[in-house]
DNA sequence: TTGTAAGCGTTATCAC
DNA sequence: GTGATAACGCTTACAA
């Protein structure tokens, strides 16, 4: 119960007062080397850091940020705050992770957020904001940053995914296929993930390309888990004539569908091909073909830029960042049968 | 800018004391019901929230708990931090990760954490604690517990991972297999992990069990990732006379292995049998055959033992709570040829 | 059930 | 380069 040294007792032991201690503890100019020096020694002695409830309370901020994400479990999500996390921590920022489970609940998590003041700022990850968040967030004036998904309000980090997505499918029309299965994530979505529709364009814009007209039975609802993969692709397969090569929206449930693949006596890709998308860590074990979008620059890039509106919240430009993309060809794609 | 609202201005829009405001909207007994709802309209009506960081200093408490794991990326310890995370959200902390990148960082981070109050509790995830982490976090009063590493000065969430292996190995040997690779952790690890030890020992007792010698050719260094586990694999094919079976210390590093074993024309599991070890969340759709722990349970029981601990320090029973595992047999074991 | 008021341990402004 | 001191906005005995 000795245990509460204060910056006083700091200040009083190095014979200075406690502004010089909070200075020269936090390396702030403004302190010659001797006394920095002392307070230091004097500090480890006793076992001192500046407190930092106080801290945060007296410079009015929390030196935290808030990282949105639809689904913590998913690997794409986790790569997305691992690479947040290293960079703020290396920043002295503590990132907090929230679980957005619907739109109801994230409005309220937002208005929570910013007004007790819990997050300097927060990046949102792949939802839609609805007009009450928008509002919300500029009123309370908390900086945001989204990711994979564009708005006009905020800052954003995406790729063109209509754009990757064509490429994919024009990779599969190329080796000949005409039969071109689609699973996308679920067609009624509460989240309002725009991203579905984004690479479902790219799909049909490949599709028109050449001519080839779609299928909408072909085109068959997932959720991007792989027992979502499995599932569609049982439904595929059902199908009089089933499709020769299948797009998916995610590597997972590539995984998944592959297993349905297999489990029904058919070989990859002499019988059936695939192609995913992200670039999933294990894709390459795998032979997965797929679209790479490099997750952690997504992460690094958002996490540079609410660095920058932290700190200088009156930067008026909007910057929207767009990655690239890249076909990674590997074993699950081949001729047409 | 007229964004200073504060529990004063609450107080005197309801007419009551700015104690009364905040028993009220923390939802503590002793407030009339009529006054508990004037207070949350007035609150509301001015988008007002308690700022944390005013009362977590002033009630002691940085309501926020440290998660540290060695590795942020891989699936496990997500799916820790995630369990974790759910569970603390409901009881109104923040929960952050730190990445323990060495013994001695650790042990710089340990320190940090506690004397600059930046968290209330700790749980330390599966690395080895220095008899001076044990040291500093006992005289600062942290509140930790321990997954995947039991220690007598904490209370930690464990399996048994010796008997789990030896399962694992036996379920092997019933099938026929004598010559049965092992691939393991790194040999000589900086951060003590000690479950490739654990797991390690179970092997040789199943061996032992049924009079097989130990080989020590058919032990390979991995590092527990699936690149780690191809190249294991690869120098095991390599070997005059390969073993029949091998097992991995986790799924990652099976599923590495089994990209080796394909590329090198070999069935799964007709010319060799692979088993893993902690049921990843995409195994079942791989048919690799395995050890189950949940993952999430781990999570969820470090976190509940330490919620106790943080509202009540003195409770002084140290538990060690150890959780079962399981043998999933799927398609990757088979009779020796 | 409600109010009073003394902390909580910093930071930051301004003067020296 | 350094010091005095007024915030920062809440919580919590204790009293009423």
């Amino acid at each position: 119960m000795a245990d509460t040294v204060t910056i006083e007792d700091i200040a009083r032991r190095s014979g200075v007062s406690t502004a010089t201690v909070s200075r020269a503890l936090r390396g702030l100019p403004n302190v010659s080397p001797a006394t920095r020096d002392r307070v230091q020694r004097v500090a480890a002695e006793l076992n001192y850091s500046l407190d930092s409830r106080a801290s945060r309370l007296a410079s009015g901020r929390s030196m935290t940020v808030g990282v949105a994400v639809p689904m913590a479990g998913q690997w794409f999500f986790n790569q997305l705050s691992t690479a947040i996390e290293a960079l703020m921590f290396l920043n002295n920022y503590d990132v907090v992770r929230y679980v957005l489970v619907g739109p109801h609940e994230q409005t309220l998590l937002f208005h929570q957020l910013a007004t007790s003041k819990r997050v300097d700022g927060l990046i949102i990850c792949t939802v839609a904001l609805t007009d009450e968040d928008v509002q919300l967030l500029q009123d309370l004036q908390l900086p945001v940053v989204t990711i994979e998904k564009e708005t006009p309000h905020f800052p954003s980090v995406t790729c063109d995914n209509t754009a990757a997505a064509e490429v994919a499918v024009r990779h599969l029309i190329e080796l000949g296929h005409q039969d071109i299965g689609l699973i996308t994530g679920l067609f009624q979505d509460p989240m309002g993930f725009t991203i579905p529709q984004e690479r479902t364009d790219g799909y049909l814009k490949a599709l028109a390309e050449y001519n080839i007209p779609f299928q909408e039975r072909l085109r068959i609802e997932g959720n991007f888990s792989a027992a979502g993969g499995a599932e569609a692709m049982a439904k595929l397969l059902a199908l009089d004539s089933p499709p020769t090569a299948v797009f998916t929206l995610s590597d997972e449930m590539a995984i998944g569908a592959m297993k349905t693949i297999r489990d029904a006596g058919l070989r990859i890709p002499q019988d059936i091909s695939i192609i995913g998308f992200d670039d999933f860590y294990l894709s390459e074990y795998l032979g997965l073909t797929t679209i790479r979008q490099s997750v952690s620059q997504y992460g690094e890039t958002a996490g540079a830029i609410l660095l920058e509106l932290m700190e200088n919240p009156d930067s008026p430009h909007v910057k929207s960042i767009e990655l690239p993309t890249q076909l990674i060809i590997r074993d699950t794609t081949g001729p047409r049968p």
